[in-house]
DNA sequence: GTCTATAGAAGGATAGAC
DNA sequence: GTCTATCCTTCTATAGAC
């Protein structure tokens, strides 16, 4: 492959992933990505034969990053609240400079479920419940996480760090009436989820 | 208006928010509408002149209603506690019978933000704030609920009851992979919440 | 590898008969 | 009010020249 036909490649790969995120894949054009990448439809077909399969690639590559950039989470040299404080900071940090693209990956995989599994096949998942269970096995049994309560908690966590980006829209509107700032409300989000988060699971303790 | 006519309007209309909320805006056929419906397309450009109209028109009404269910959250009879309970009841109550809609919603309302400046217009507003300080005043004073911590805490409660059905694909995939069920993890999810949120709230205290 | 031109299908919208 | 037939635009996709 050529230095040419890779910067080409990208251009169009770049140009979708912009346009797809924006429009969702019913929204989007092929003329329209095939305009901002620079390049004419058919160029489109010669690299990625179809539509649906220019959306998969995009797709797969989204979501593959985004689950990337969790892995330090199991990082050993992190108490419990330091690893949920570092999951929110890398969320934030992350959607503060996507904001569309969780409610993307969320819409077309509720269109397509069988995306998800695609993704997630080729994860090493586990062993990572038990990464969690030996770095905190102590507080897992004084705070009565166990295998029932883990996942409330864990959708919990995401959900306050995720939520706030995908109902942005309708956030704003209502804080609108009420003089908040979204800006600054989203600044003070790491803080208080952290600390409302490991409020919440230090007091199950009996 | 006729009855027949009134009928031939509602069958439109069901029809026209099953697909929607089913496909989104963008990926909806007039075809399939008019199908469901049982009529042709040219009846739903007679009753409805474009299908932007009759997107607005499905779109209001769904939004009104969700706002509706939730004023009973005012009730003045009703500790913090229970207020908390009630909303997490109703919401998920709501959405196991309607799993698609508050993804439709947050979707449509992303990619268009006036529509819900349109549906919070008419809503009174200005006193839902003093209601809840009259009504929690002390509360609020000991657990330093304000004006800065109060919308942190109302989208943290907004998100721990919505996001799991927003992102039921992608946790579905993850728990299977755990031998979690999805309709259990529901099942638990209002007591859950309830106490995971309660306790964060008065762990406020010093 | 990249372009122009166009095929072919689908979708929204309308005209006109009943 | 409801239907059939059709217009017109838009979109994906391909053929063929360079």
């Amino acid at each position: 492959m050529t230095e040419l036909e890779k910067q080409t490649e990208e251009k169009i790969f770049e140009a979708a992933t912009d346009v797809f995120i924006e429009k969702g894949m019913d929204g989007a054009r092929m003329q329209e990505i095939a305009d901002r990448a620079g390049i004419n439809k058919a160029l489109l077909h010669y690299y990625y034969r179809s539509k649906e399969k220019l959306f998969d690639a995009v797709f797969t590559i989204i979501a593959k990053q985004m689950l990337k950039r969790f892995a330090p989470v199991f990082d050993e040299n992190l108490t419990l609240e330091e690893k949920i404080r570092f999951y929110y900071q890398q969320q934030t940090d992350f959607m503060k400079r996507s904001p569309r693209l969780p409610l993307f990956i969320l819409n077309e995989v509720s269109r397509n479920p069988q995306r998800v599994k695609n993704v997630l096949k080729h994860m090493d998942h586990t062993n990572l419940l038990k990464i969690l269970e030996e770095q905190h096995g102590d507080e897992f049994a004084r705070y009565k996480i166990n295998r029932e309560t883990l996942p409330q908690i864990m959708t919990s966590i995401a959900a306050m760090s995720i939520f706030p980006f995908v109902a942005k829209p309708i956030i704003e509107a209502i804080f609108e009436k009420f003089g908040t700032n979204f800006n600054e409300y989203i600044e003070r989000r790491v803080d208080f989820a952290t600390a409302f988060t490991y409020n919440a699971i230090k007091s199950r303790e009996k």
